[in-house]
DNA sequence: TCGGCATGTTATCAATGTAAACATTGTGGT
DNA sequence: ACCACAATGTTTACATTGATAACATGCCGA
């Protein structure tokens, strides 16, 4: 039997027809779904149903499904941002800290699979609501900033783009990798993978 | 009005009962369809389409839609390992083939980008018919091999392990980004980040 | 030759994203 | 205080998709 349709199986007993604040609600069930599966397979339907409305509700907060991605991923990037910030304060800075956002990104990226990976999926996100500045992962500009700290200050700039890519390639790699299973992930590879002497 | 349902839009004219090499022909129309679009949105059901066969004939060749991504992902394998070989086999060896290598991996992945990302990501493949031994991808061997040479052959494994890991994740991680928008994709830029320098 | 097996076909399901039309609220202007 | 209107939800409905089951066809070997 069709186990349900769109309908009448709103389970909630507070059965108000106002939610009070779906929007947050939507992108919270989001968040859960994304822990546990991959990106892609994230169901609309699923998501309103858990939150107990019904399944077209949640157009009335975003446009559609890659909209509501997408603040999955403005959520995901203030996470990541966090973990950044909290890696680094506890270093002395320099090419400690930047080792730390290294180990931080691969970490992040661990516990956070299928959302660190829409996070860095293509494209300008359509970027529902606030669109935030830039429109760049400022992933990149954390780490790279981080970096520069670290590189002889008279060095070419182009030389120091170079070094600030194959950083973020290294980390970036190594994270994808772990992640599709092609590299066991392991803290103590993320630690000797991560060490200057790559620089 | 429902443009088509499988049933009778079989719109060869040869029209033959039986296709000659089924297996063949969708496998050939997936990687069509694959240099289109991303992988998660292949549809079994345009490829029978094209192919001018009914929906439900695929399953008589594959179990399910895993099972021809994992046949595409084969023939991609091929394809990188041919890649690879025609890039190094201009070289003289040693570190000028590992590097050529390593921009063959890019460019691979920029010029296939659904079948890379495919290829790459997780798990052993249930891998359809005959399954291909090892399992893993040997991309990573072929590299990895090729790097060997480069380092000096006294130096403790885990170091030469730590290096081949390094240098995988460098290009492939270059290639993520790229692919992902997040850098662009130039040549020039493979190539400055893609150097010995980071060895 | 003819019976079985491989290969295709039609029907049918359940799930999903999405649009259209309708229902129910809360709110701001008078 | 009232009441239209905008915001938010709800039902219906539809096309597309992956998948299963039952039936059809035709090739190949005993």
């Amino acid at each position: 039997m069709p186990t349900d349709d769109n309908s009448v199986n709103i389970e909630t007993q507070g059965n108000r027809y106002h939610h009070g604040d779906l929007q947050a609600a939507l992108i919270e069930e989001g968040l859960a779904q994304i822990s546990q599966r991959p990106a892609e397979k994230l169901s609309l339907r699923e998501i309103s149903r858990k939150v107990g409305v019904s399944a077209t509700a949640v157009y009335r907060h975003f446009p559609n499904k890659a909209a509501l991605l997408g603040a999955l991923c403005q959520v995901g990037s203030e996470k990541l941002s966090d973990t950044f910030a909290r890696a680094t304060e506890e270093t002395g800075g320099g090419m400690d800290a930047f080792e730390a956002m290294g180990r931080a990104y691969v970490r992040f990226a661990l516990a956070n699979p299928s959302l660190f990976k829409l996070m860095m999926s293509k494209a300008p996100k359509p970027n529902a609501l606030d669109s935030d500045q830039n429109g760049q992962t400022n992933g990149f500009a954390m780490l790279s900033d981080t970096l520069q700290d670290v590189l002889p200050a008279d060095a070419p700039p182009e030389l120091q783009m170079v070094k600030r890519l194959q950083a973020w390639s290294i980390v970036h790699g190594l994270a994808m990798l772990m992640l599709d299973g092609q590299v066991p992930a392991e803290e103590k590879i993320i630690a000797s993978v991560i060490s200057r002497s790559f620089l």
